[in-house]
DNA sequence: AAAAGGGTCAACCGCTGATAC
DNA sequence: GGTATCAGCGGTTGACCCTTT
């Protein structure tokens, strides 16, 4: 016995959003922030479903989206992070708070797929792959361990974060050069864009906690919800991004130099709580 | 110039796990 | 414990755009 899907009732709209619809969503987040996504199209009058409003915000209106092509470095992040992760497009995203899910399952379904498959024993070898999936591991296990000692020590930082949001607002002005050709859609993604700009000075001043501005509305939402699965795990260890780096694309790092740098980020040795 | 084919990506669909009652 | 509802996730679709012929 399923639910019927929530989108089924009439009168619900989809296909694309318009720039009017966006601005009422944005216009209500600013006013209630993110979350209670059933309540929105009945307070704004968006003839939307909850999921739609939600998919909406995450994927495109959130503040600190980066847009545009991938880096050689997110590339290899990404390609590296399958590889252990599988098909776990949120918590590979977690990495790179800056991409979507859905942007990094895109990219990886029409670019990088391609681009491996062209290219056999893509980099790294079974060895050194399960070696990492059991490095992995460990790091999956420190990040619950971190997770549940972030309520004893609630200005535990997330470090990686603030270095992504440095970078932030210069990737979203260039992030507009590879929308459509088109005017309309052009003129549209500059207002998303300004949406978006608009957005994340507010969020500052809504949070009042500097070091979790924009960028980490996504990975902020994702420790509020522990249904959350795998990305709450990742999003509340998350990794210091430096050291994630060295692990992932230096080929050349060595099972003991992996295990110091692991034990840097560790901070006491629960093995025996797992 | 126009048709065909392929690529891209925003949005939708269906499922799952968490939670409330 | 059972059921309903919700948020979130990954897979898929389809409209649009670009390139090739």
């Amino acid at each position: 016995m399923g639910r019927p899907p929530c989108c089924d009732k009439a009168g619900v709209k989809k296909g694309p959003w318009t720039p009017e619809e966006d601005i009422m969503l944005v216009s209500y987040i600013q006013d209630h922030g993110p979350g209670n996504w059933r309540s929105i199209p009945a307070n704004t009058g968006l003839k939307r479903c909850s999921k739609s409003c939600r998919l909406r915000w995450t994927n495109y209106l959130r503040p600190g989206i980066k847009r545009g092509s991938f880096s050689d470095q997110e590339e290899k992040l990404i390609v590296h992070l399958q590889a252990l992760l599988g098909n776990r497009w949120a918590a590979i995203a977690s990495y790179l708070p800056e991409r979507t899910d859905n942007d990094i399952k895109n990219y990886w379904n029409t670019h990088l797929k391609k681009k491996l498959n062209k290219v056999p024993n893509h980099g790294v070898d079974k060895g050194k792959w399960e070696r990492r999936l059991q490095t992995d591991i460990k790091m999956a296990k420190q990040a619950l361990l971190d997770a549940l000692s972030l309520d004893e020590a609630p200005n535990c930082e997330l470090n990686s974060v603030t270095t992504f949001n440095n970078s932030s607002s210069s990737s979203s002005s260039s992030s507009s050069s590879t929308t459509t050709s088109t005017t309309a859609i052009t003129t549209y993604a500059a207002n998303a864009d300004n949406i978006s700009r608009l957005l994340e000075g507010w969020m500052k001043e809504k949070s009042g906690v500097s070091t979790q501005s924009s960028t980490t509305s996504a990975n902020t939402m994702a420790m509020d919800s522990p249904s959350s699965g795998g990305t709450v795990t990742f999003e509340a260890g998350l990794m210091p991004y430096s050291f994630l780096e060295t692990w992932l694309f230096d080929e050349n790092v060595s099972e003991k130099e992996e295990q110091d740098a692991l034990l840097d980020v560790s901070l006491v040795d629960n093995s025996e709580f797992f």
